[in-house]
RNA sequence: CUGCCCGUAGCUCAACCGGAUAGAGCACCAGCCUUCUAAGCUGGGGGUUACAGGUUCGAUUCCUGUCGGGCAGGCCA
């Protein structure tokens, strides 16, 4: 219907400006006494023409070509016109939804074309916290919009298995199986001081077997044998992060660890590469790259005076990597303290002069989580003792609140987790508002125990009153909100709608009954309600959100 | 000091490449259940969109500056 209207007004515009090139832009107003669309066209030719706007759009509305959607039009305001379809036109959505089912919203902009998602990407040195929760679930969401845009789509977590952090881990560990204690002065001062981390020392002392993605490792229980310490605590600490991502009905399609970029040579390979294109230099024993060649505000270090790399090295080495495998679009979702790194993952691309775009790779980055419980800010949990863990959370409020608490923000906004109105089984709560729509309809549906194929046929000119409109505009506008979410990487815009739609339905539940003796006007309400159901289930779905049938 | 993000009602947040009277929820006040889920609905009060300029028919949105909060600026990751 949009593009439909949006062709029409291109053909009035033509008549009235034919050398000019200016995209028609049809919006859906706040207010229902603007219309079902409205243009701002004439407002936008008015300096170009050097009229008054208002004739303009008198002149554009007699230009526009007769269509059997439109109930109206008018001029209102300094220059809108504002566009009334007619109720057969507002009654086509439920055929479509009735039709298309679950699929009802999905389009083909991404032609089938690989992208992959990167997110979560935590050190595997602890229980995944917060943040990594607020990654996860945008991240996800992220993949399921893109899905839900014909985009074929891969869910990759990269592991940095390899570097300090992880020397320092085996080194915290060795002192716990030592029965070190963290206020021992012999214990690593930068260690991590959890109580997991004595939970991995009993486990190896045990000689415990754990299994990670695609590796089994079982614990010697030799501690003079750094490495094995160091194997089975970062196997044990990524079971630990998929026990979490699971908890948080989080699948990846591939694990990528950093260890096997240098096991497989790709590091040395890339800084063959980089010293190869001339932008490297060697100064105080270390070789630089000229990330300053490439809009960086000074260069960075590749390889250290003592022969280790530096972080963005590999980084750089996976990336490259990324594109060799056909990823033309990769999206990295990850918190906004790392948004140093993304200047120079870009440079070491575009140094090796792979034919890599200069904006590539896509980032989304996530600003800081605080929660709060009671009125104050939580920010101890037992288990990781420095952080408040993902399973904390989904353990307390539950998985769905959870997600929709993390994905409902815009992603470069600070976010307030609000624990005591997360876990709320009341009306304050957004999660439940919205699953209670869904219930409340399901659970009319199920008293009256017709067919669906009922509500398919039926005749829907009964629906005209307000909220009945404001329901069919609504579910009318799904299409374009999935494929706006997925255009601007923003999957709040989605959590919105659902709320909006949501109340669009109380409203409507509240002021009409259903189950009525006139079958005619009965059959037309069941099939809009009916409709609105697979739409709430339809965005709950994209969101990660489980959409019960009774609460 | 420099770079990035943010600043909207008492609180948590929206506002579709700049559009019409800046919207929701919570909290507060007043109403609505003998009938399909009151986890709901209806109405009310509450705003100099941090501040000061600029751009234009029109600015919460774009530009400049100031203030405030967060994050980065390592031969740590």
């Amino acid at each position: 219907m949009k593009t439909h209207l949006t062709q029409l007004l291109k053909l009035a515009a033509k008549t009235i400006a034919p050398q000019l090139q200016t995209d028609i832009l049809l919006e859906r107003p706040k207010s229902a006494e603007h219309g079902d669309f409205a243009s701002n066209i004439a407002l936008v030719l008015a300096k170009p023409l050097k009229q008054n706007p208002r004739v303009i759009a008198a002149k554009i509305i007699e230009a526009l070509p007769a269509s059997e959607y439109i109930a109206q039009t008018e001029i209102a305001g300094a220059g809108f016109i504002n566009f009334f379809l007619n109720s057969t036109s507002h009654h086509m959505v439920l055929n479509d939804i009735f039709k298309a089912g679950k699929n009802f919203g999905l389009n083909h902009v991404g032609n089938g074309q690989k992208v992959q998602v990167e997110f979560v990407s935590a050190n595997p040195t602890g229980p995944l916290h917060v943040g990594h929760g607020r990654g996860a679930a945008v991240g996800d969401c992220l993949a399921r919009l893109l899905e839900a845009n014909g985009w074929e789509v891969t869910r990759e977590f990269y592991y940095n298995d390899a570097g300090a952090q992880i020397d320092n881990l085996t080194a915290s560990v060795l002192a716990r199986c030592k029965g070190i204690a963290t206020d021992d002065a012999r214990f690593p001062e930068n260690g991590y001081r959890g109580d997991y981390i004595i939970d991995i020392a009993e486990a190896y002392l045990n000689k415990e077997t754990v299994i990670a993605d695609d590796i089994k490792v079982t614990a010697s229980g030799d501690m003079t044998d750094e490495n094995a310490v160091r194997a089975f605590a970062v196997a044990y600490l990524r079971h630990e992060q998929d026990l979490d991502l699971k908890a948080f009905q989080i699948k990846f399609d591939v694990f990528s660890l950093e260890s096997a970029l240098y096991s497989e040579g790709r590091v040395d390979e890339t800084v063959k590469a980089l010293i190869n294109s001339g932008h490297t230099y060697e100064e105080d024993n270390a070789l630089w790259l000229k990330t300053t060649d490439f809009g960086d505000d000074k260069d960075r270090v590749m390889r250290k005076s003592e022969g280790g790399y530096t972080y963005f090295v590999p980084d750089v080495a996976y990336h490259a990597q990324k594109w060799k495998r056909g990823f033309i679009r990769v999206i990295n979702e990850q918190g906004a303290d790392h948004h140093s790194t993304i200047t120079r993952v870009r440079a070491g691309l575009q140094a090796l002069n792979m034919g890599i775009p200069k904006a590539w790779p896509d980032y989304v980055l996530h600003q800081m989580v605080t929660v709060m419980r009671g009125g104050e800010e939580v920010k101890l949990s037992k288990r990781a003792g420095s952080y408040v863990t993902l399973r904390d959370l989904i353990e307390e409020v539950g998985c769905d609140a959870t997600r929709y608490f993390l994905a409902a923000r815009r992603a470069d906004s600070q976010l307030v987790f609000d624990i005591d109105l997360a876990r709320a089984q009341t009306n304050d709560n957004p999660v439940f508002y919205i699953q209670y729509a869904h219930a409340r309809i399901s659970s009319v549906l199920a008293q009256w125990g017709g067919q669906l194929a009922q509500l398919n046929t039926a005749d829907l000119s009964p629906l005209h009153n307000p909220h009945e409109i404001a329901l069919l505009q609504r579910l009318s506008a799904y299409p374009e909100t999935v494929e706006n979410a997925a255009t601007e990487l923003a999957p709040h815009v989605i959590a919105n709608y659902l709320k909006d739609l949501a109340s669009d339905l109380h409203s409507y539940y509240n002021e009409y009954k259903f189950l009525i003796e006139d079958e005619t006007v009965k059959l037309a309400r069941l099939s809009l309600i009916s409709a609105t159901q697979q739409v709430l289930k339809n965005g709950l779905d994209l969101l990660g959100v489980s959409a019960p049938e009774k609460m």
